[in-house]
RNA sequence: GGGCGCUUAGCUCAGUUGGUUAGAGCAGCUGAUUUACACUCAGCAGGUCGGGGGUUCGAAUCCCUCAGCGCCCA
């Protein structure tokens, strides 16, 4: 026990000596009921470090520490997502390059110190490789603050995404899926970003509002019977029209259903159609379907079986069109190629204008364009909306699952409950099955093959699959049993899928992989007790996790879904990059210690937003010094040996210590059973600050004066009892100074010591009568008394008289020697009356 | 448009199933001071519980309604 106790150092000792120790180490052997598996997060790499990761991550210790010392055997993992999009961007943008995958591999390429400018292309094979090496990196510093934060976690156990482990389970969970036709491939209308060049799901997508313009353009009517005018946002993609759509009931438009109008322009004839989704009260009350503008344009051309007009391509350019073919039928062949040869190649808005000059000429423009505000679709990472492109995509089936995965969602327990309502709106809302597949290059390439034809057609139908123990394999190197490399992409040959899968696909597997699905593991630890994580990716990690275990293994992937607000800037503003308030942790850690950062993020109650808040920190820091301080004392005083067992705890007041002592640890254990950390930190540290400036300050002179006297041990026994419980109620907070001042006394780790119950407390008595509230007022009212007059707290008082009913006197009289040495009074007189008063005379103030 | 959450002291937040005079911490103010702790201790002051209506002997708490803030879904 060192002379001036202090919190300097204490992260930096027990970070090596937890390690040395093997404190967190998973007991392999450990049965599954006996077991408390977490499924950890595993952060995005290529992202910054972020004071949220600080806050939730936390969350989740404190449950894993109270869990340890509960006694169960916690499986406490780390990994990293380190595959996908997030990491292909930094890459690009760390080191200026680009990936080409029609390029060869260059054995000698070495990434660039500072990034090129413009950007170097390189293979799929070089991008990838420093892919690897970057996010190698990166989770160094990761694992640096996890570590420096005090997170119980068994580092054995780490994992990412992108590692072979994890391949060969995210390729296998596929072939699992695809075997019992929950996956399926399919040429479709998908949503794709032009700059990504990447199809996107439906959980990536964002509405962000843009302004817009109504046009209100005219279309013939093949009879010549007038005009139909329609308004859209989109006049670009009239050359993609393919019907005009009115709601059934619309009386307006009752004789138009059945015939056919021409496009404005090109000339192509479109039927006129009826269909609910068709919204009256928009525009004109009719609109016109192309493919694709939007998602309902998909859900009508599918439903209404129209024909496909595409006219933007991957790139986001408008393609070439024919007027004169059967997939552009116009009735003015040479005018609609002649104004489409100028739209050719150009993108979006360049197109539009075009198209509203050409509109305003021939008259076919009604009046100004509006302007609007409309929700528009994007990609969440991406800058410009989303177009809809034909391509071949993997889905998993989620649609026609939707009422079971509704079911497993009211099958989780919500810390708290409310959230639950966000799993829900999300699942009631599916309207596109899970795309899982992504035209990029670094992540988990699909374990297929297609065989090619005679005629060198490729056949999507009937994959050439992996076999289980090869995974995990690359079908862009590897080849399928009963071919050679030399048949790849000829006929009669084969040719690799190339596209990887959406990161959800394989962070979907957490479980499986950090549970190394396959070994004795799994059983051990799956399905997990705890999924931690924030509420903004429920709709992504947290329902993907649910449809992988629902499919692969007719279970919910965890029982416990324990979600954590934002962190706001101390302003109470959402954090975001663009506005430049986003907190870096490590300073605040150098700052104000671990255990203050923890005592802040334990203060943020599970779903609850909670701003960024220093002097909270502080807070944290102080209780970390008081409990050092408060234990130095503690111990100074039982001195040497432990002698003092609970059997010795005769005094009235010490059996009422020990009795509101016995509430708290009922108290927190049931508010950690209920993932409530918030709740059993503000009540452990109510009472042991009472503990501290009242229990202590009454008993201080008792516990000195006379060794033998079983007055005096029963102070000292309920000293150390209360100080060793308090060490460990307040051990998942504060896991440094709690194994600093727990070290000073006992053997091993305060983290693998018993979580305090009430059968240790069974030992003492009940008291007679709860004196400890009467006791406290009196010296309250002694302590004002001393304040007012501005005297030191050890003035002495001539007398004190307590005045209340006869409960009240009894219980303050059971007090009254430690009254007297904790207030200095001279002699008390009762008082016996139906009010409590208390009144106190202070003694002259001796002569200097 | 549908849904969820929040609104209590200057600030950050507790307030369990309705029950005396609504609590805590921080900040503020007034003091104390040599044997655990100045990264301390004691005390004081500070609130029409977002507005309105209702149920009740009794409402911060339950119901209705309005407003503001934040978020989710469409």
């Amino acid at each position: 026990m060192p002379e001036k106790p202090s919190l300097e150092g204490l992260e930096d000792k027990f970070l090596s000596q937890w390690e040395s120790e093997a404190v967190y180490t998973f007991d392999r052997s450990a049965k599954r009921p006996e077991v408390f598996s977490i499924d950890t997060p595993p952060p995005t790499v290529s992202g910054s470090l972020h004071i949220g990761h600080v806050f939730s991550y936390t969350h989740a210790d404190l449950i894993a520490r109270y869990q340890r010392m509960s006694g169960k055997k916690v499986f406490y993992p780390m990994g990293w997502d380190d595959n996908g999009l997030p990491t292909e961007r930094r890459v690009e943008n760390y080191f200026g390059v680009r990936c080409d995958p029609s390029l060869p591999y260059d054995p000698n390429f070495f990434a660039p110190e500072t990034p090129a400018d413009p950007k170097v292309s390189i293979s799929r094979k070089n991008f990838v490789e420093l892919c690897h090496l970057l996010t190698g990196r990166d989770e160094l510093v990761f694992k640096e603050l996890w570590q420096k934060l005090g997170v119980s976690i068994d580092w054995s156990l780490e994992y990412s995404t992108i590692s072979p482990l994890a391949q060969a389970v995210s390729q296998r969970g596929f072939l699992e899926m695809l075997g019992k036709d929950q996956v399926y491939s399919q040429v479709a209308p998908t949503l794709w970003d032009i700059d990504f060049r990447t199809a996107v799901s439906q959980a990536e997508l964002e509405d962000r509002e843009r302004p817009s313009h109504y046009h209100r353009v005219a279309f013939t009517r093949s009879d010549a019977q007038g005009t139909v005018e329609i308004e859209t946002t989109r006049p670009e993609l009239l050359p993609s029209c393919v019907a005009l759509v009115a709601h059934p009931d619309d009386a307006r438009y009752q004789a138009l259903f059945g015939t056919t109008v021409l496009t404005p322009l090109f000339g192509v004839p479109v039927p006129v159609l009826a269909h609910e989704l068709a919204d009256p009260e928009k525009g004109s009350g009719i609109a016109m379907i192309c493919t694709f503008g939007d998602t309902t344009d998909v859900t009508w051309w599918r439903e209404l079986a129209l024909p496909t007009r595409v006219v933007i391509g991957r790139d986001g350019r408008f393609m070439p069109a024919d007027f004169s073919s059967e997939e552009f039928p116009s009735t003015n062949p040479e005018a609609a190629n002649a104004l489409y040869a100028l739209l050719e190649g150009k993108y979006v808005n360049q197109v539009k204008t075009a198209i509203v000059a050409a509109l305003t000429e021939s008259g076919q423009l009604i009046g100004e364009p509006r302007a609007i505000t409309h929700p528009v679709k994007f990609y969440e990472k991406g800058e410009r909306p989303l177009e809809i492109v034909t391509s071949r995509q993997w889905f998993v089936r989620t649609i026609e699952h939707r009422d079971e995965l509704l079911a497993r969602g009211e099958q989780i327990s919500w810390h708290p409950d409310f959230m639950k309502h966000r799993y829900r709106s999300w699942v009631e809302g599916l309207n596109i099955d899970w795309n899982i597949s992504r035209q990029r290059f670094f992540g988990v390439p699909f374990p297929v093959w297609y065989p090619v034809d005679a005629n060198g057609e490729i056949n999507f139908d009937s994959p050439i699959l992996a076999s289980v123990d090869q995974l995990p394999i690359d079908p862009s190197s590897d080849v399928p049993v009963g071919f050679s490399e030399s048949q790849r992409g000829q006929a009669n040959g084969f040719i690799g899928d190339p596209d990887v899968m959406d990161t959800w696909a394989t962070s979907s597997l957490t479980p499986q992989i950090a549970g190394q699905w396959g070994t004795d593991l799994f059983e051990r630890v799956f399905p997990m007790d705890l999924r931690p994580q924030a509420h903004e990716i429920i709709r992504t990690w947290l329902f993907s996790t649910v449809v992988r275990s629902h499919f692969g293994f007719d279970s919910l992937p965890f029982t416990n879904a324990l979600i954590s607000g934002w962190v706001l800037d101390p302003d109470r503003k959402k954090m975001s990059k663009s506005v430049g308030n986003v907190v870096t942790p490590m300073p605040l850690i150098e700052q104000h210690g671990a255990d203050a950062l923890r005592y802040w993020a334990a203060s943020g109650r599970p779903g609850t937003d909670t701003a960024i808040d220093e002097a909270q920190m502080k807070v944290g820091r102080r209780l970390a010094i008081k409990l050092l301080n408060a234990s130095k004392f503690v111990l100074g005083v039982l001195g040497e040996g432990d002698l003092y067992g609970p059997s010795l705890i005769t005094e009235e007041i010490d059996r009422d210590l020990i009795a509101t002592l016995r509430q708290v640890v009922d108290e927190t254990g049931k508010a950690y059973d209920a993932y409530d950390y918030a709740r059993a930190l503000e009540r452990i540290e109510q009472f042991f600050w009472q503990f501290c400036d009242d229990y202590v300050e009454l008993v201080k002179i008792r516990a000195y004066r006379d060794a033998e006297s079983a007055e005096t041990k029963s102070a000292l026994a309920t000293l150390a009892l209360a100080l060793s419980i308090l060490q460990r109620l307040l051990a998942p907070t504060l896991p440094f100074a709690t194994d600093e001042v727990w070290r000073w006394w006992q053997k091993g780790s305060v983290h693998q010591s018993p979580w305090p119950t009430v059968s240790e407390l069974a030992d003492v008595a009940e008291p007679a009568i709860h004196s400890l509230a009467a006791i406290g007022q009196v010296l309250e009212a002694i302590r004002r008394e001393k304040s007012l007059a501005k005297v030191g707290q050890r003035a002495k008082v001539a007398s004190c008289t307590i005045s209340g009913p006869s409960e009240f006197i009894r219980a303050a009289k059971v007090g009254e020697s430690e009254l007297q040495d904790a207030g200095s009074v001279l002699g008390f007189e009762y008082q016996t009356t139906d009010e409590i008063s208390i009144s106190v005379l202070l003694a002259p103030a001796e002569e200097a």
